[in-house]
DNA sequence: CCCCTTATTTTGAATAAGTCAAGATATTAA
DNA sequence: TTAATATCTTGACTTATTCAAAATAAGGGG
């Protein structure tokens, strides 16, 4: 069953399995990127009782153990997904809001060496690229 | 006149000068980083009848000419700065949301150039550094 | 310099996203 | 199986931001 290493993550971080975290953990990774409206709507298709708040307390919870990301674009919710640990980043277009999963050019894990960190120590770079997708620079050309 | 290069720069994108956008633009050289309930405060100490609405129209009317840059780091409303087209990014403490700013390592703006865009055609590439500041550790650590 | 056009601001209400807190319930260790 | 407590639910609340219509002000043409 691929809900083992769901459940075997969370006891090792120390928290309890639930139906609900599953439930987030299955969503996300069927639909990175989604905000927490979206992972609601999808948990509800199979567990509608599942109450908005407990949606939020999961996903900050997991956001908190390392167990998921977040990064909030501008002028969007806060987006979830479950990669992590890979140094992947993102390129949003203005445009659409559409998100996509971007290995960064310059080789492993680059950003997390930025050249003064003021005495940071650093845990997460995240790099968000902003610009126009395809299909909007099509629409928009006409 | 100082406000001779705002008032410059915001014909030179075809709008208006107004007390307004020039007290923002002061605000926001003399305090990078600010959310716009800061913003809204600090023009309020020059001109208290600026109102809040009138505040977040700027915010927005510049950053759409690409006069101010803003970013949206989480659990922060979002900030705003002047410094822009110089592809510096961000560091944010996690514990107390401090914000730095940090040159890339990798060169000159090296994030702009991700391996596969998707077809995007990149126009901004924001990072953002999370960690935790030198303060924050030390008062963590005793 | 004054007037006209229209960009900008104001006012007031409304929405979206997320948090807080207290009591009910469910998970897990013993 | 039971006890302890982590998690979930409910409902209200806060924060950040947007919307829309009427009032005002900027700047070009006479």
């Amino acid at each position: 069953m691929e809900d083992m290493d769901h459940s075997t993550l969370m006891r090792e971080h120390g928290l309890r399995v639930t139906r609900g975290r599953l439930a987030v953990l299955e969503v996300l990774e069927k639909h990175p990127h989604s905000s927490a409206e979206t992972v609601v709507a999808m948990v509800h298709q199979e567990l509608p009782d599942v109450s908005i708040q407990s949606v939020y307390n999961v996903l900050n919870d997991l956001t908190e153990q390392g167990i998921l990301r977040r990064f909030a674009p501008p002028h969007s919710p806060a987006l979830y997904e479950t990669r992590v640990n890979d140094n992947h980043h993102h390129a949003i277009c203005t445009s659409c809001g559409r998100v996509e999963d971007v290995d960064c050019a310059v080789g492993h894990a680059p950003c997390l060496t930025p050249s003064d960190s003021h005495g940071m120590v650093i845990q997460i770079a995240d790099v968000l690229y902003q610009g126009i997708c395809e299909d909007c620079s099509k629409a928009a050309g006409s």
